[in-house]
DNA sequence: TTGTAGGCGTTATCAC
DNA sequence: GTGATAACGCCTACAA
């Protein structure tokens, strides 16, 4: 009874099993097979037991996308990252995707390489998808996306910044914050000619951050920021110009310290140092950001500051997860987890005045 | 008649507008708005007009979800990497998204650590998805997966490595050859020991592959392969390793060259030389492969292979949408899309007998 | 160019 | 513990 096929003309899927099938395999109601998914407890075990070998036998494998219809919500975390192909980003990727592994969630990704265009695009296509969760990481949204977001109505996550205030939950530590820890670093030495170094193309708006977080620091200290930006795509490279340009000025007159936008530039600059006859950190001291694989490598090795990339993609899927057993956080629900981000004191930044 | 809200508790989703809601606006009916988004050209301009207005306003969003489920086929191209926290996965996958972003297909993630079980397991749980299709990157799939794959019936793409005779359509390179090409390299110089240095947690088999490679270019030119396998987890810590090592043996008998298993091992191995009295490439020859950012700026710069990552993302991706036009490829189409991967040589391998 | 009918595979609701 | 029924929001097929 009940018979499926109505009319000569009914559509078919190809030839993958259903739920339907299932249970009429093991004459049971489909829902009962449903049940043995979703909620395996309300199934007596005998009935458990045949339905796994029926599964197993014709290889059933439910479709996320009729459940996801069915209960209303995809089961995917959307991710709208900013440069996919980052070392940054992938640990963070990565930090997710193994949290979430185990949930039966996936992750659907899009890269907005910087753009709050791109990213306010990637969100709107994410709206159909009717996610589960979204993790965001930037804080300035178009208002168009701000709009989407709230009306959303689902966890949502800005992650690797930490910004006060926010009404989204925050995963990450403060960027302006990090640019002053260096300039700090430097100043506690007693230097007082400290530079920032960035390149002019930088689509990374941390970096201009760190650099507002040094600026400010170096105001707090009554000394001048002096933030020198190389015009160079190539972030080695940039960081080679930068510490040549240094070595063309007076040694009384130069700066005692280089602050550079990240790990890649200050390499360059440490790589290149020897051909300008310069030796560091005597002649000059040498901090980055984000303790790349190399940096402990190099000779001086780099100080730096390292951030927690895949501790920050765990958390923030964990946040996702916890959220969706506990509901939502209740009002006055810390929203702002502050994630470690070190400050490892090499070689490098060793000051000789 | 067959009015909807048969009863008082009939189920409603939360507040996100549909398809209907947009309609009734409009005053049309559904499967016009439909047609807006999927095949626009059949509605009247003047319509289209109004529809975009009214879309606009509402913010309506199409669900993904339920045309994925009324269509049969999901929107989402799904893709298992082997390690989404490296450099070369995260390139892959930026060439796959770029491509795919304007198609209005989403890239589904997995990543399997270089495990054929967690391979399994994703492709298991894409299987749900009823993926468009499937792009995988490695060949040597468990029995149960490659059942899996031949009963999909979609697309199924291999990236990365290029394996003559598979089922499937292959994008990228032969894995094995490159480890011959390095061999060759040295072999021309006239070296005659010549090792071949790898790490012996490394987990990517591919590395595997090139020392397979190597000792086949050795045994041509009728010389014993050396492969050297380091218990060192850090690359670059067995790099140094693996340098140290050579510089422990009388000069006569060493090694004239080293290949490594990657660049970082190779750039461990240079940064570390200085502190064994090495002097490089005078006293060794040195290549590795990937072409890491940081090896054109070491000194002596590193030779290296130069894999297409990206373009084999990209590559892949377009091969996915052109299947999708074009219908499965026609029986005996190429099937293997060879991309370049260059050997890069620079002054590391120059050799000094 | 536009509309009607019904199904895609699952789950929520209520009943037994 | 198990089942019948009706959605979920959209799209295919067919009709006008």
């Amino acid at each position: 009874m009940t018979q499926k096929q109505t009319s000569r003309t009914t559509r078919r899927k190809a030839g993958s099993y259903t739920i339907h099938d299932v249970a009429a395999l093991a004459g049971v109601s489909s829902i009962t097979v449903s049940r043995y998914f979703n909620s395996p407890e309300k199934v007596s075990v005998a009935l458990r037991e045949r339905l796994r070998e029926i599964i197993d036998r014709i290889g059933y494998v439910p479709s996320q996308v009729a459940g996801g219809l069915a209960s209303g919500h995809g089961r995917v975390v959307c991710a709208v990252m900013q440069n996919i192909a980052s070392a940054t980003f992938a640990d963070l990727v990565k930090g997710m995707t193994d949290e979430l592994q185990a949930s039966g969630l996936q992750l659907l990704l899009a890269n907005a390489q910087y753009s709050q265009e791109l990213e306010e695009q990637a969100i709107r296509t994410f709206v159909g998808w009717h996610p589960t969760a979204l993790i965001l990481t930037r804080h300035d949204h178009t208002p168009a996306a701000e709009a989407m977001l709230r009306a959303l109505n689902i966890p949502v996550i800005e992650a690797w910044g930490l910004v006060p205030g926010r009404p989204f939950h925050q995963v990450g530590f403060p960027h302006i914050e990090t640019g002053a820890i260096l300039a700090r670093h430097f100043l506690e030495q007693g230097a007082t000619r400290i530079q920032f170094v960035m390149s002019h193309t930088t689509e990374d708006f941390r970096a201009k951050q760190r650099a507002q977080g040094y600026a400010q620091a170096m105001a707090s200290a009554g000394l001048k920021a002096d933030v020198q930006v190389i015009a160079q795509d190539d972030e080695f490279e940039a960081g080679a110009m930068g510490i040549e340009a240094l070595s063309r000025l007076a040694a009384n007159c130069r700066p005692q310290a280089l602050i550079f936008a990240n790990d890649n530039m200050a390499a360059g600059a440490i790589l290149h140092a020897p051909a300008c006859n310069l030796v560091l950190p005597r002649d000059c001291a040498i901090a980055g950001f984000g303790d790349a694989s190399i940096s402990a490598r190099l000779r001086p090795a780099l100080t730096t500051l390292r951030p927690a990339r895949y501790q920050i993609g765990q958390h923030a899927a964990r946040t996702v997860l916890q959220q969706l057993t506990l509901g939502p956080a209740r009002d006055n629900t810390v929203v702002e987890d502050l994630l470690p981000c070190e400050l490892v004191i090499r070689e490098s930044s060793q000051l000789h005045l």
